[in-house]
DNA sequence: CTGAAAGCGCTTACAG
DNA sequence: CTGAAAGCGCTTACAG
């Protein structure tokens, strides 16, 4: 048996009905009686036919497929988290029929590959996209959105002109750095510094302001050299402490990073400097990457449900591309604090 | 500017030429004159326009899409190194110009799973595919081959009968073995145990049949009482552990995982027995994960280059989908020890 | 060098 | 309830 050449065609004669007919049963149109229906749908199956998905989609029918683009500098392949968002995504989108292209954007700069990803889009291979790790109002994704296509955009909010074709997600960092902010005043620390994470990016910023909007609301100041630049990878995290020992001051008691990898690199750094966590300064990270738990120490940090944000920016795309609904798209998800070792009172 | 409807008679007729000539210049045709292609590339460009993949599918061009089947019994989300396979293979595929549906198998004896994964084939939505943990010799997978599908299938061995459009992949895990069980003789150990993987993968089989050669071949007795089933997932690792405790007979001194997992799920199980890594026992794993340099103690294991099979995978499967040469591809990786902390010499 | 035309395998108004 | 026919947007022999 070598590949299937079988087409409706074929099959319309074998079943002794027309191409329409055969059609008819492959749409599961009201209209066929079940007794032709039986009929063809034996021949299909005995046939092993699948209808040719170009001749559908060329015919009117959606791709079923959506495209998922990574934006990474670097990082893509190394990290635990990238593997739960696509599987989150492949399986839910799996769920609803939809099959998913996955795309690596490795500089969302460089025209050629920005040139690539709008061609996986007018040519019409995918019904629709989710971005991943984009800075804030990407332009050829804004591009995109304006061409119309059904876009999920993770970290993005709603601009004040909300397209219906947009969908975007974030989560509640205020919330969450209200959360580290309080505990780590709880446990009587006051000097507590930040590191950041890509500026760029929509969850950089509204951390950042998330912590000094807290440490207001706690009574307490932000000291300047305590606010230390970083990118979200664990590197910068280790950086931000070198550049820190460098400036020669008091250090803090306490430090907020930007997420679970920059407070991995952080607390590298600080051993290599001889200082222990918790013990001589407490970390705090964000997510609850699948490594804190297991890390040494276990770290206290803010669980943000990625799993549950991508299965909504998923169902939510697709509903989109199925119905074309006029309604506007925002989700926001709440984070929540976990305590384990890497802070201790004062 | 809302999606463009644009098509190539439109192009066409902008230019001033036909269709024809619009196509041969987006196909690079030779019988073009210099002229005529840069002032159809001109419209082409101006107008945004990507020609429609399913109209050039359906008109015998490829779809540039392989597929990429994970199977997997629940562990694709938290692995590290799916995330390695996934994304080496979409940046392999993306250098050639292909895309990537991957999609995920839960259960491979599922028969709507089977016959979603066949429609995938069937459908021609994709130009061929590349299987990661199947069983050895899965039967949906031999017929898909059996259908003439230019078919990858990573761990697995040529038949006596090989298909052309069968691409096949493993590593050489006699030697690993050989190794493994050299070096920890060379620490002096002779009473050496072995965590077990699936042993209907190649791999699992092939391990084990490497573990007792290289026994024999240093003359060594393998123990009936050491020799553990396991199934490359962490928790069969632990409970090897406690299948040996409960056993209440004396303990290897050295025991070889069959993969890193297994290796950190029998650490932990050791670990909870109250016996030190290496102190009491000496643990040796296979892969060398990206967790294994981080764990504590950091894992003596073997080194296998998965991204390098992937990247040949990729490649092999992609020329045998444009070029159809009738030619056996087989590829065959070294695997190679790397030290650490795991085993100590008696 | 280039255009007109057939054909790829479907779907879906249209007509009966 | 069902078939004949048009049409989706391309590519590629074919003819000139």
């Amino acid at each position: 048996m070598k590949k299937s050449e079988i087409n409706s065609t074929e099959i319309a004669r074998l079943a002794g009905v027309s191409r329409s007919t055969v059609s008819r049963v492959i749409n599961n149109y009201s209209n066929v009686p079940a007794e032709t229906r039986d009929k063809v749908l034996k021949v299909i199956q005995q046939y092993n036919y699948f209808p040719n998905v170009s001749a559908q989609v060329l015919a009117g029918k959606r791709a079923r497929t959506i495209g998922l683009f990574l934006i990474n500098q670097g990082s893509v392949s190394g990290d635990i988290l990238t593997n739960m968002l696509i599987v989150s995504v492949i399986e839910h989108a799996s769920a609803h029929g939809y099959y998913v292209l996955t795309h690596i954007i490795r500089n969302a700069k460089d025209t050629e590959v920005i040139q690539n990803v709008r061609e996986i889009f007018f040519q019409r291979r995918i019904d629709g996209g989710i971005f991943i790790g984009a800075s804030n109002r990407e332009p050829f994704i804004e591009e995109l959105v304006e061409e119309g296509f059904v876009i999920g955009i993770v970290d993005q909010e709603l601009s004040d002109h909300p397209e219906p074709n947009r969908i975007v997600s974030k989560f509640n960092n205020d919330s969450g750095m209200k959360q580290a902010v309080a505990y780590l005043a709880g446990l009587g620390h006051s000097q507590i510094g930040v590191i950041n994470g890509d500026m760029n990016r929509l969850s950089g910023m509204t951390k950042y302001e998330g912590f000094t909007t807290a440490m207001g609301m706690c009574g307490l100041q932000v000291n300047p050299d305590w606010v230390l630049d970083g990118d979200f990878n664990e590197t910068s995290g280790y950086q931000a402490i070198q550049t820190l020992m460098q400036k020669g001051v008091a250090l803090p008691s306490a430090i907020i990073a930007a997420n679970d990898s920059v407070a991995f690199g952080a607390i590298r750094g600080l051993k290599e400097h001889g200082l222990r966590v918790p013990d001589d300064i407490s970390v705090i990270g964000f997510d609850d990457h699948a490594m804190s738990a297991k890390h040494h120490p276990a770290l206290t940090t803010i669980r943000v449900d990625f799993g549950d944000m991508l299965k909504r920016m998923t169902s939510y795309l697709i509903t989109k591309i199925e119905q074309n609904t006029p309604d506007i798209k925002e989700i926001t998800i709440d984070c929540s604090l976990v305590v384990r070792d890497s802070c201790r009172r004062i």
